[in-house]
DNA sequence: TGTGTTATTGCATATTTGTGCAATAAAGTT
DNA sequence: AACTTTATTGCACAAATATGCAATAACACA
């Protein structure tokens, strides 16, 4: 059955495929810039705004996107948010496509279009 | 240094770290049916959009930027083509986040919000 | 209570993506 | 040449994402 006549867009909604939205999770540059920061330890919100560069409130975001999917857990101490990694194996994810992404150097003049 | 005022939107380009993109491929239910297809052998555009159920247009449009990108090869034979993964490093990844995300169906009513 | 700090949410906006239709290109067939 | 079939590209538009600012909530402390 084909869509309706419009139809653009993602077609976000409960029907998705879980891993779509886990993969749409790693496709940001501040998401994976939190992840490898966290690969070292924990980490307060302040920190990762000084590595992000960004406004707080979208730091917030980006962490709560990966504390709602369960990548990123939170700990809370008086007012300040500590976070860290909740799953080990999005590491092992990252460094698959670290691996895979490597050979793209090698011939870049064609992605990079 | 912070963005201007208004810089809304991904910001894509040359700049962006290549792993990103490469989620960014992931990220999408049609994109993953294409490559779990091409698991079990080579695949004609006919059979890719019967199983997609989408115009030609817009496999066509997804089968590219998974050329574009390495991880899928295409085959001409007159006015066929024919598609097979060309790195098969990226079914580990898959199968991880399948893994991985089989966890969420155990807590899925805070994900799907 | 008032003040200050941190985190989140509401809103507006720029950007990107996904889609379908139409037109075109490429290749084969009659 | 004319016609058919397959694949891609141009275009418009809907939907989603990323961001910053402003307002608010949550918390500590004087």
């Amino acid at each position: 059955m084909r869509r309706g006549r419009r139809m653009g867009g993602r077609m976000m909604g409960p029907m998705m495929d879980p891993r779509s939205k886990f993969f749409m999770a790693l496709a940001s540059d501040q998401r994976i810039k939190i992840l490898e920061s966290l690969k070292k330890g924990e980490k307060s919100s302040a920190e990762l705004i000084k590595v992000l560069e960004l406004d707080p409130s979208v730091v917030s975001r980006h962490l709560m996107m990966l504390r709602n999917i369960g990548l990123v857990s939170a700990r809370k101490e008086g007012v300040f948010l500590y976070f860290e990694l909740a799953d080990d194996r999005v590491l092992k994810v990252i460094d698959l496509a670290t691996e895979i992404t490597k050979d793209w150097f090698n011939r870049f003049q064609q992605f990079f279009r």
